[in-house]
DNA sequence: CATGAATGAGACTTCATTCAT
DNA sequence: TATGAATGAAGTCTCATTCAT
């Protein structure tokens, strides 16, 4: 059960070469930026010339298409498994939270692409999925949040949409700073990162 | 005392109509990303053909220049007033992060481009003073987290690079989805989310 | 009884202002070439804006017309003069030689600009002169030299054809190199070449 | 030994087709003048597009100056052979004269070029080379020619600098009227010019 | 599978020219 | 007379894409 769709892929084999491809790819996109990425640096990047990418692949943008519906496929098989278990709020945003911080370190580079170039991809007929999965989004963490202040267990004189904006956007950013292998390990991060976020950094409370 | 450089302009005169421009550009640079962004849209939203912008400026990158550079310095008189004014830690951090609000409330469109476009723009000897802004931002931050620690108003027990990366990304990606004139004042955000950062969105704490 | 046409100015008067812009708009085509030359290097040079300079000239075209045709009038009044003295064929290829000099010091600019771009002007119908001009100017030298090889004063044993293309090619030439107030005056200019030409530079002869 | 330096050519392989292109842009720019060449001249005398071109050249400057360089490169070749064979002065000019000629046959669009074009291009660092040669230039003419009026071989009445001027010149003027294939051979040029310079054309000297 | 060469659309930019003031 | 601003055509160059080999 996808959360997208089918790749016409321009040909069948070998789907490790395929996969190393897109890897190579996406992280030229989140270096550069996808329009700043020409064909012509991929293929470099891969060690091949440009015109020979065209017999993995149907188009540039199908490359970045095929990068963002993986990704986007694993996130919401992680986060469907979080939102089944059946958690209370405080448990489900810490749930959600570890599991996007996993998420970056698996998929830097597709997050980070998401993250910058999601706003004017959302327009192209064949990027709809990518407003479907930040409406589920908004669903999944808003009602959490609401659940919770609901349940008293978040604070009530907090604007809770205004709260969801700022939780959700400094999960993902951290892609754009995140090097997996780096100090800290992402459920370190996701502690940190929570504990900040629920119980503040001021001493005293 | 500018943060950054004076631009030479390629026409002296008429200084409104060239900011009108600017804006004009700065929105659609902050709408579609630099590279997406045509000369011709640029025109097309002034109302004028693309040739006629070259009147007013040298190139497409030197408007993302002096959108970027106008910004910052700005900014940094913002800044360097709150860090002589010798306040405590915490008061510091709230009146970085008012000010950095109402910075986003007055340049929205190039607080957007900053942080979409400067990772790739550090690059280009033009826009060495991005970096160089980033140093200084790190310093003031970084410095006033660290300091509010050793005298025990901040927790102890949180990374507090870790911190200053939050504390930085949740100001700044909020100029993704602020719109100018709408339900929140700058200031009614910076309490929000100060709040939430210095106390936790967690009842009890 | 000119040699081009009437040129059709923009405007009538201050006749002086006029020749001024001509002769720093020729300055700037024979440094820099016509297709090279803007026209707002020649309004820099002139201190004034591009576009005011359309208040006196219909067109940069026009402006190199007028330029060239009115070199070009008064060569031709020189060298009627000269032909028309009756002259033997050695005294008039001195008088010719001298003649030439004597314009390269008055029109330098235009003498090498007409040397760079006459090729490709005499395309277009508004430039036919050139070609006429050309015409004339073989007629006269090489006529000139056939009659001294037919009277025994110049060698028989030289293709005339040749010679007139060296003899002419290198008094033109000297455009490139000369300057008007330099060590040597036109006339002794032309007197070393004529020495050299007509008696040639190796000792014995 | 080259007299000047290595191309940075956008590809490496199939250096005919490489050749054929840059023998065609030369046809183009010494027939047209180098500015007044548009790249989709070039491509159509080519029978490609503007923009093909630039899968073999970097840009039109570079068409140029591999044009010019890899003459040069060749002429240096012929007049060093000359220099080193230890002759007199007046052999000397004989066969710099000959060698010359024998470059226009081979080279007549780039040394057309050269001609027009070399003024304004020195003063790109990337031509630098030109100034070079025509430093390294003067000294084996002038060198030549002093050389032959310390020996008594050459007059000593004669200006020697401008003696320099007028056979430099000359002999490469000849390039905008010489065509390959014509009536006379280089050689036979290169003799009548040398009869002429050497001993005049006047009868009895 | 990959290369080498080309296509064609479209980008940024330049520049002669116009015109109201 | 000159300025300031704009036009519009054209130029150089980039790049995703195609295709024969």
């Amino acid at each position: 059960m996808s959360a997208t769709k089918k790749k016409n892929q321009a040909n069948a084999p070998a789907p490790e070469r395929r996969r190393e491809l897109l890897d190579t790819a996406a992280e030229v996109f989140a270096a550069q930026g996808y329009n700043a990425t020409t064909v012509r640096k991929i293929a470099d990047a891969a060690g091949m010339l440009a015109g020979s990418l065209y017999y993995h692949f149907d188009s540039k943008e199908s490359m970045l298409d095929e990068i963002l519906s993986t990704f986007l496929d694993e996130l919401w098989e992680g986060y469907d498994a979080v939102l089944a278990a059946g958690l209370g709020p405080r448990e489900t945003i810490e749930a959600l939270v570890t599991e996007s911080f996993r998420e970056i370190d698996r998929h830097r580079a597709a997050v980070a692409i998401y993250q910058k170039e999601s706003r004017h991809l959302t327009d192209l007929p064949r990027f709809h999925y990518l407003a479907d999965s930040q409406r589920r989004f908004e669903e999944a963490w808003l009602g959490t949040l609401e659940r919770g202040v609901a349940d008293g267990v978040f604070r009530a004189d907090l604007d809770v949409r205004l709260t969801y904006r700022f939780v959700r956007d400094t999960v993902w950013v951290a892609a754009s700073w995140y090097r997996p292998g780096g100090r800290h390990s992402p459920e370190e991060i996701a502690r940190q990162y929570l504990s900040m976020v629920l119980d503040g950094i001021a001493v005293g409370g």
